[in-house]
DNA sequence: CGCCTTTGACCGGCGC
DNA sequence: GCGCCGGTCAAAGGCG
């Protein structure tokens, strides 16, 4: 049994493991009542358990409702903040069917240091040199019971600024996988934001984005867009600052936001490295409704905006990382309310973001596509769906139809203010 | 023309 | 003090 630390203070750092089909978990004691556990189904991430464990992200799930609680379900013992004096001890198994019965299923701790003890295969302490050893050895092994994503959160390494910062992970759109190296797909929030830079980043074979909010002028929200080092499956979000102005709507979002286009090779430096993707926010809703009944159409799911990440699967695929199933669709509350959405959308579409509140770090909103255009497919000009349109959501889209089966089976039209 | 991405340069924090 | 690294800037060029 490997003994992984995960260590706890910084907001940046998240643990990722991966568990075994079952382990157990074990509340260990509460300094506070910080500790929630939330199921969440991301999809086909993997045929294992996952586990995030990491300290205040942010808590994209504290307003909202776990994306996974079914409507009507009583707030589950592990999805509510653990008690101090009254949680200690307690025990949970990680593993099994998710909540809402979907196939596959992870868990997210958001932990206050020292508060969760996986049993079993799993441990945890809050030693950060344990973690930083540990880091070395799983790097790139997907073989073991669990991979820690972050080594940077540790008491030895100071913040450059205190800021606040919200973190969110997310599964990597399918098709993104898909793609080349020519690039990555970033599922976008309804705020518009600009790409100031990318970075490689020193120990993952994933470059980091950043952006600027492009909403406002003299917004200092930022956010950072970057793979999991561990698990080139997921994305994690690093939002920075608050927005200093109200969110755009839809409309106004989708025009500010990412550019793109449907031609897959622009023979200019920034189409030398395909990274360039269609803006599905500016798909007439005329096209959309065309393009629904097109076979060739790798057609979005929800996403509003997609931006372009240079992504480095081909390396990630010889370090034998996992590469998701192209069919993979991400589950977040946001398809939950599609269905609300179907009678006027358009009248509709403010209440719901009204509803989603303020949390930009939030997943709800979270768009994902259903399949993304491959480089060939941009070249044919395939065009990318309004999310908002149901009428989108083609048959092709397996995925996005196996979800919906499912969802519709489990009674996954979710409230996400439900807890 | 405005806004976008790309990308090399630059800057500052941090470890050694 | 130096080098590494992450974060930001700004020029260049493309798109609508």
């Amino acid at each position: 049994m490997n003994d992984y630390r995960a260590a706890a203070g910084d907001l940046t750092d998240i643990v990722h493991a991966r568990a075994p089909p079952t382990s157990e978990v074990e509340v260990a004691s509460l300094p506070s009542s910080s500790l929630t556990v939330s199921w969440g189904d991301f999809g086909s991430i993997s045929p294992d358990t996952d586990v995030l464990i990491g300290e205040d992200f942010g808590d994209p799930f504290s307003e909202m409702g776990d994306p996974l609680l079914c409507e009507g379900d009583e707030p589950r013992p592990f999805m509510r903040p653990l008690i101090a004096g009254q949680d200690e001890g307690r025990k949970e198994t990680i593993g099994g069917p998710s909540p809402c019965g979907l196939p596959s299923h992870m868990l997210q701790i958001n932990a206050a240091p020292s508060v969760v003890i996986p049993r079993g295969d799993l441990s945890y302490t809050t030693d950060t040199r344990l973690l930083m050893s540990n880091v070395a050895e799983e790097r790139g092994n997907r073989g073991g019971m669990m991979q820690i994503s972050s080594p940077r959160n540790n008491s030895g390494m100071k913040r450059r600024k205190s800021q606040a910062k919200k973190v969110v992970c997310i599964p990597v759109p399918a098709a993104a996988n898909s793609r080349p190296s020519s690039g990555e797909v970033v599922p976008s929030d309804l705020w518009a934001w600009r790409k100031y830079g990318q970075k490689p980043i020193k120990g993952s074979p994933f470059p980091r984005g950043y952006y600027k909010c492009s909403s406002s002028k003299g917004c200092s929200a930022r956010k950072q867009v970057e793979r999991s080092r561990t698990d080139p499956n997921m994305l994690v979000i690093t939002y920075t600052s608050e927005h200093n102005h109200p969110r755009p709507s839809h409309h106004n979002a989708l025009a500010g936001s990412t550019r793109s286009t449907s031609k897959g090779n622009l023979g200019s430096k920034s189409s030398a490295n395909g990274s360039r993707t269609p803006k599905p926010g500016v798909v007439k809703w005329e096209e959309q409704n065309r393009n629904c009944s097109d076979d060739n159409l790798s057609s979005t799911v929800t996403a509003a905006v997609a931006t372009a990440v240079k992504g480095e699967m081909d390396e990630a695929k010889e370090k034998q990382f996992d590469v998701v199933d192209p069919e993979f669709v991400g589950v977040g509350l946001a398809h939950c309310y599609w269905p609300s959405l179907m009678d006027g959308l358009d009248h509709h579409l403010d209440d719901f973001f009204a509803d989603l509140g303020e949390i930009e770090a939030n997943p709800y909103e979270l768009l994902f596509k259903k399949g993304f255009p491959s480089g060939d497919d941009r070249d044919r000009g395939n065009k990318w769906v309004d999310p908002f349109n149901p009428l989108d959501w083609g048959d092709e889209n397996k995925g996005a139809a196996s979800f919906w089966e499912a969802a519709n089976n489990t009674g996954l039209w979710q409230n996400p203010n439900v807890r």
